[in-house]
DNA sequence: GCCTTAGTCTTTAGCTTCGAAGTTTAGGGT
DNA sequence: ACCCTAAACTTCGAAGCTAAAGACTAAGGC
């Protein structure tokens, strides 16, 4: 997870509050969130035989993901739908047409439990992204079918991460993509070899 | 999350059951789940004008935080806690000695609401691994302060991460591993400003 | 032909989280 | 002195997920 909890947003708060006659100093040194350099150096501290190299590259990692899951989570929301939705249309997007598949089958490729398929899939068939039907052949089954105007989510979805993955990657060269990606994929294949 | 949802683990089924005579063909193609390639494969397919360079960098940092995820939850399950407990330790231990921090800071930390630590904290005192008092110069304030149990147990923690981590890592030249961290760091420093 | 076994989806109960309202305390203005 | 606002935590209700149990269907042995 899988992974997708849906992130806190900090509550904007209405900004047309009256504005303090002082603006309050920042409470001296406000240890909200500390920086990626300052929580390595805070683990060098506490942990004496740490490699720093690997720990940067893991926290720089879980950091890295939690951000762009707000950010795609920013995203779908001006969609109107929220993120597991997004997922739940890439999965059928992914099976390649006719984009029919079994809830079983979805919550494999999600890494979820039936269950809450039963669920997502619920909402999202009242929302029109979807159809439920029975297989008349194999009344077991049940089959998901991406509707056309799921199709259509599915599509501005993907252009507005397009867009975000690129400007995310924009200040990488292109060897240095290739490189960054190789190092990923051959840290996956070593991990799920396991 | 975001993190921290725990993983579903297969449902290891009583190998005890009586073994089928025939192990049973695996069905002919079972499209469980789609390795990275096949994923790659099929986003290009379905939506022509992909950068397939940035689409690895992105697939596999996602599904490597997903792996990773799973491989820690099994650790510190064998330490008794969850991995949720675990990530309360770490923020109170990087704060550094003596391991006090209110609620909110803890959850400012964890990217968690207060009302999550409420509960996670309670938990985590009737199991004697942080302890929490009202401060009395400040009776609005909560301390919540590490144990000496609970410092073991993120010792502990640590040492089993430490070890998976550079297993992870063990393809990875130094060079390879300074470059990856680096890159990573700057990926997220471009999210952050945004 | 019946019955067991396996497979697929749904339902139920419990847990964790979030968002929002509620409670208690501290500090400042009148 | 009183009250008002802000801050910090807790409580409440709703949503989502998991694991386990339930229902229904297909397939195969006796």
């Amino acid at each position: 997870m899988v992974d997708t909890p849906s992130p806190r947003e900090p509550s904007p708060k209405d900004p047309s509050a009256k504005e303090p006659k002082e603006p309050k100093e920042p409470k001296e040194s406000s240890p909200e969130e500390p920086t990626l350099e300052e929580q390595i150096a805070a683990y060098q501290r506490e942990f004496k035989d740490l490699d720093p190299q690997v720990e940067q590259v893991v926290s720089a990692l879980g950091r890295l993901h939690r951000r762009m899951n707000v950010a795609y989570g920013r995203q779908t929301a001006t969609l109107g739908i929220s993120n597991a939705e997004w997922e739940v249309l890439k999965g059928l997007v992914l099976s390649g047409a006719p984009y029919r598949l079994g809830p079983g089958e979805l919550a494999k490729s999600l890494c979820l439990t039936p269950a809450a398929m039963t669920h997502r899939i619920d909402r999202m068939v009242t929302e029109g992204l979807v159809t439920r039907e029975r297989d008349e052949t194999n009344r077991v089954r049940v089959i998901i079918e991406l509707t056309d105007a799921g199709r259509e989510k599915w599509l501005e979805a993907m252009r507005l991460a397009t867009v975000f993955e690129e400007e995310l990657l924009q200040d990488l060269s292109d060897e240095e993509r290739g490189a960054l990606g190789e190092m990923l994929t051959r840290l996956l294949r070593r991990v799920e070899e396991s």
